[in-house]
DNA sequence: TCGGGGGAGGTTGTCGGACAACCATGCCAC
DNA sequence: GTGGCATGGTTGTCCGACAACCTCCCCCGA
């Protein structure tokens, strides 16, 4: 309220296109040239607007075509907390454990309850390999690979985004290279054989809890790595 | 990468800063000017990757002091949704009830494990004012104080974070004149009476149902209004 | 010595103009 | 009919300028 910025006044512009519905997902804006003109402020200040919502994931910029609604899926909102979650120091990251603990548990349980003998096979092969190498870069990719093949199996778009920003700074942190590697990778094999067994008894709390000792076994891990506790 | 446009590089630029720990949060950025010049892109371009990192939470600038690093919490930046949630369609909605749901459950488990003597007369109270009042506006602000109370239990901040927004996007459909009002109104307290009487019983597996059937039937409500489902 | 007022410099907010890079469309030549 | 091209429109970027605002320090008075 109070008085309003130039900014702030082409965001809200923006923002009712979209909210009442003059605008739809996929629809393009009208030129940065007309909105300027429309709503009164420069096309500095508009530019500025349209690049706020598109960080949000709201607006796609192409240059020479214009810039469009997106498509307004919640996975993809959710998605755009990558960039961020990237910066957060490690203490605000291990705050994020407990909201992927219980997203992967429940992910988990909803696999156990929908896995075919297909998939199931897939995710033993998977292991199969995850236990023979010792390469940390393949380690951690085929490690990624196993949990989101799980998540997938959800259906739920918002939730697999969610756990996927969460999962892809872990990854940033690189564990299995570290000094306890060795220890980390016999507990985190054991982890997955016991999340995979869970699915093949189609045992959703067997599934679910084996996932969160899992997330609990890696937040403990990252915890000792935390650098500096002063400050 | 390929090539990259002058935004780009200014907000690798600024990530880098933060990333490599040269800014800490609560420091001041270096003024537009001097990053104009250190990165060798012009002002407006440093004002739009200042912009988009602001409109992400990380990043907080005050008109004619400066940009200083946000504190960087996770519930900061889950927060930052906010301004989004609030243009998804129903349909992207829905989707993020599943989250809301599984979240809710845990944090009403956890809040009957802590819970004291104190709290419960106070959301007992709580509870009284809502049922006898029939004002919409305040129904759904004693809703809403009654269910942040339990979450504030739980004591993540991120996890109370992402509930709120959820939660703040719902209030917006203003179940409660609907046409249905009167029978929501009796199902949604005697949710709430379900709910109570898991943390009275310091029973978490009571508590989280209820909390999870309460979320269902919001969900179920919600459906129901949503319009032309074609499309 | 302590406190308040005021000024000066620095910083963000906004505007206007200009040009380059790029895209989409339709026309034209083949 | 088809492929290439010209053309107008759009975004990306830069420069310069000024207003609004904040912060700090100096100076004056009590």
């Amino acid at each position: 309220m109070s008085e309003t910025t130039a900014v702030e006044t082409a965001l809200h512009g923006l923002r009712a296109l979209i909210a009442d519905g003059t605008l739809h997902p996929g629809d393009r804006l009208p030129s940065e040239g007309e909105l300027s003109e429309r709503l009164g402020v420069s096309r500095g200040s508009i530019r500025e607007a349209i690049r706020t919502l598109a960080a949000l994931g709201v607006l796609d910029t192409r240059r020479g075509a214009g810039s469009f609604v997106a498509q307004l899926r919640a996975a993809d909102v959710i998605q755009s907390l990558s960039l961020t979650v990237g910066l957060l120091p490690l203490e605000s990251i291990l705050e994020l454990y407990e909201l992927r603990r219980v997203l992967e548990a429940h992910a988990a349980s909803l696999a156990a309850a929908r896995i075919d003998e297909a998939t199931l096979a897939e995710l033993d092969a998977l292991l199969d390999r995850l236990e023979a190498t010792t390469d940390p870069e393949l380690q951690s990719e085929l490690d990624h690979r196993f949990h989101m093949r799980i998540l997938s199996l959800g259906g739920n778009g918002a939730l697999g985004a969610m756990v996927s920003v969460l999962r892809e700074r872990s990854r940033a942190y690189r564990l299995f290279p570290s000094p306890d590697g060795a220890a980390v990778k016999v507990l985190s094999d054991a982890g997955h054989r016991a999340i995979l067994r869970g699915l093949e008894a189609r045992d959703p709390v067997a599934a679910s809890t084996a996932a969160a000792a899992h997330v609990s076994q890696t937040e403990t891990w990252l915890r000792k790595l935390r650098p500096d506790p002063a400050g």
